[in-house]
DNA sequence: GGTTTGATTATCT
DNA sequence: GATAATCAAACCT
């Protein structure tokens, strides 16, 4: 395995400037970190506007609540990989933040697309406005252009399909905070993030499935 | 080997 | 706002 003498997985002394060390092992903390940063393919480049943390084995909701499994493995590895996994004919991505051992990732749910519209728009279904390119998780793969193909890629390797270049917010704009979209665990921890009053975050829809919400 | 579930989306009322 | 469609992984018998 690879694995520096001290050193957190990720940071990469002598390679590229945009290695991923400035993600936080903490889910939440890198869910804030990601909104504003960039997702680019060969094609497309989307901005981050919404996304949502997953912390591991401690958080039911998570794919890795019960342990590590053949499709959950990367989530398991070192932080900076891309976990794809397909639900519903969908593709969703999350960025892993924590070290391997450890499962915290992030998922992006929905961005806009600063690159590449036109390949963006012909990879969608006719007719989708602007503000729906990229809005919502199974919508922002198909986009990009992510697949399965590039589960467990290096997002901070130049080489790779996809890659993770870091961005801020821009003057202005607020970080909102609230419940996860469609989870039926956990589903009143404020685990979500986005930008206040961007057109492209996806509307709030709480799973059919959850117990009714806790006052 | 069959059944259920799900971090969804599109479509209809 | 509610409902159906759809695919794969996980779970159960």
């Amino acid at each position: 395995m690879l694995m520096d003498a001290g050193g957190p997985v990720g940071s990469r002394p002598d390679g590229p400037v945009g290695a991923c060390d400035w993600l936080s092992p903490d889910a939440r903390a890198s869910a804030r970190l990601l909104l504003g940063c960039f997702l680019a393919t060969p094609d497309v480049t989307v901005r981050i506007t919404e996304v949502e943390a997953y912390a591991g084995t401690d958080d039911p909701a998570s794919h890795a609540y019960k342990g590590q499994t053949a499709r959950n493995a990367v989530m398991f590895g070192p932080a900076g990989h891309l976990y794809t996994y397909t639900m519903h004919g969908h593709t969703c991505c999350n960025v892993v933040c924590s070290p391997a051992g450890v499962a915290q990732a992030v998922l992006i749910r929905a961005g806009e697309v600063v690159d590449g519209a036109e390949v963006a728009y012909s990879r969608r279904r006719p007719g989708v406005s602007a503000t729906h390119l990229a809005r919502g998780p199974g919508n922002l793969t198909r986009a990009l252009g992510v697949t399965m193909d590039h589960s467990g890629v290096d997002l901070c390797d130049r080489g790779s399909e996809v890659r993770l270049v870091r961005g801020e917010l821009r003057a202005g704009e607020l970080v909102a905070v609230g419940p996860r979209v469609g989870v039926s665990q956990a589903a009143d921890d404020p685990m979500r993030f986005w930008i206040e009053g961007d057109p492209t975050v996806s509307a709030y829809r709480r799973s059919p499935r959850a117990p009714k919400p806790s006052r």
